[in-house]
DNA sequence: TTATATGATGTAAGCGCTTACAGCGATTGG
DNA sequence: CCAATCGCTGTAAGCGCTTACATCATATAA
């Protein structure tokens, strides 16, 4: 009976079932009608197979099996108003640290089904919130952003839609915005403490731009405050901001060598400064770290393998992915979790710092 | 007339429309009743501009900044049968050169109006061929594959869905598929024969894992030519296989170096690999390269930082991305583009490599 | 002037799903 | 034995857009 192409019933509407599918791509009906049954029942075993008797589950499963169905996403997000998909805009997909929390999150989510689009916004705001216009339109049912500071347009647009979202690699107790993060300034503070402990009073600062940065900024402002607790402050010549690139530290690492003053140790607003910093001290034969103290900040896998290994800080990079996957994918349940975790950061004392060479 | 809530006429459709939008996300017919013209034009000014005359644009356009109206991605997918979405599955996102390709082809479609779904298989092709799939179910336009050896389930997929895709970081002319990449098996070819050619007839490779990528068998396959052509070959304990890590790479050099008979050179799969076995060699006291000379691939910046710079092949990362890019653009616009195009890469030789030390 | 082409807009039928609601047979309680 | 309940399945109304087609006003040709 239902099993024939048969669309007698004079329903108005239907002026136009196609018994085949055109274009030679099953939908849900040929589904249907391969097995016998309604589409109805066809959605219910693929989405609440629990509510469906076991015969009908598995005729149904053997039919969508037989045709290689596949279900069409955009019908689906239409109709059940979910599309399945995360989004998460980073700054650069060209780092490790990122890289590495986006995985856990990506794994995170793919567990209970969802999708990650992801898109890049070269540290440009603009940018950021085109991409994530873009991602809303696309129906993401969540996002992951980094950082805090972001377009004022960009939170509106999400307010607007309704879209829940996460901030990441920043945990500050007063902002308006759940976060899944560590304490940026912190942990420079920190850092640069414990150089101070062991002697240095002649810190140098090659910091990450921190325009549009809060991370970039919180942490030169952490090691601004250590300083100060101590009566310390930057000369000028001490304290500059460069783009994440090795060649970028060599240059600053080569402009603070040639200061006639030369800093005890130079502190870096993430590893891959550190590294160029380091690679150019050890390139002018500069021993580190009796005759310079480096530190870094991210804890590359890289910054490990180097020599002398790197002293840095190890952000809970993987942790923030996971946690921020869960923080959605529970805003999405509607289940009950924090607005706010924060994470802990490490101080890795490696081969980079000694205590400044008295001479 | 119009800009009222107005539903009288007795279509028999709208029992149900709601003057209004609920839940408070304005729909393209808002707009179109706010500017008080059809949905049908509202739909034509925000897809085809040029077909409508300037005040409508224009009015339209007010009503829809005014609503801060943003299309629904799905339900213009739906209708159109065109997502604007664009997959790309790469084995892990923690690398860099991947990482530039998908910024170049990332940026490319961008330029185009697509936006890139990104997913990663993290080496594994059963997982990549359901990455693939979920990519698929959400409707993307077209695919980037990086390497030509996928699973064969993968492929039938997409012809079935007949989803235009490419393949990178590979180039076989005698593929049934289109690719745009360079020859793994010729680059490291060269490589090798610029090592026998300086004199060393005691080489050694630490090549990454060969099952399910056919990149690092092919460079394998290379290396092995080179050295059967001068009647040479690898002894058992020459040639391992490693997962693309620092930590793995100092692990096989240290094995390399604790052989009774040490090879004059490491040929490596990857910079990666290549950083490893240098580190290691260094941290050994093993002097680069008057001792042992290393050979990378890829190309990374940090291979050209370190010291000694690393000799390794460029390979043409951003503009595999870009032409993918275009390639699966002028697919979607049935534009004519060639099935295959052929990049080169290069031999960069450096510090890390230097005729052996004959003794 | 009238017929015809032209260009801009409106009408409404879907795109392929989900899901509220209705229907129906089997079970259960009184 | 009948009504109420329960569990499963089917019916059909949308979800928010795009686009073929119809319509209408205006320009053009004859």
């Amino acid at each position: 009976m239902a099993s024939k192409t048969g669309d007698e019933t004079q329903t108005r509407v239907s002026a136009s079932k196609r018994s085949q599918n055109e274009r030679g791509i099953p939908r849900l009906e040929d589904v249907a009608q391969l097995a016998g049954v309604s589409t109805a029942t066809v959605s219910r075993v693929l989405n609440h197979p629990e509510s469906v008797t076991p015969q009908m589950r598995h005729s149904v499963l053997t039919a969508v099996d037989t045709l290689g169905y596949i279900p069409h996403g955009a019908a689906r997000a239409l109709a059940s108003r979910r599309s399945n998909t995360v989004g998460a805009v980073i700054p650069t997909i060209d780092n490790a640290i990122f890289a590495r929390s986006v995985q856990a999150f990506q794994d995170r989510l793919f567990e209970s089904g969802f999708t990650l689009l992801l898109a890049s916004s070269d540290y440009n705001p603009d940018r950021e919130r085109r991409e994530v216009q873009a991602l809303v339109e696309h129906g993401i049912d969540g996002l992951l952003l980094i950082g805090e500071s972001h377009d004022p347009g960009l939170y509106e647009l999400l307010s607007r839609k309704q879209v829940p979202y996460i901030n990441t690699y920043t945990y500050n107790e007063d902002s308006p915005h759940p976060c899944v993060g560590f304490d940026n300034e912190q942990a420079a503070y920190s850092l640069t403490s414990y150089l101070l402990d062991i002697g240095h009073n002649n810190i140098a600062m090659v910091a990450g731009i921190t325009q549009n940065n809060d991370r970039a900024l919180n942490r030169a402002q952490g090691v601004k405050r250590a300083l100060q607790e101590r009566g310390l402050d930057f000369p000028p010549e001490y304290y500059s901001e460069w783009p994440y690139e090795i060649s970028e530290g060599r240059k600053a690492a080569s402009q603070l060598l040639a200061s006639p003053a030369r800093p005890t140790s130079i502190v870096c607003g993430n590893d891959i400064l550190a590294l160029g910093v380091l690679f150019e001290c050890l390139a002018q034969g500069v021993d580190v770290p009796t005759q310079m103290s480096i530190t870094g900040f991210d804890g590359l896998d890289l910054a490990g393998q180097v020599t002398p290994p790197l002293t840095t800080v190890h952000i809970p990079s993987f942790e923030m992915g996971r946690r921020s996957a869960e923080y959605l994918i529970a805003q999405l349940n509607n289940s009950p979790i924090a607005e706010k975790t924060r994470l802990e950061s490490s101080l890795i004392i490696r081969d980079t710092t000694a205590p400044p060479n008295r001479q």
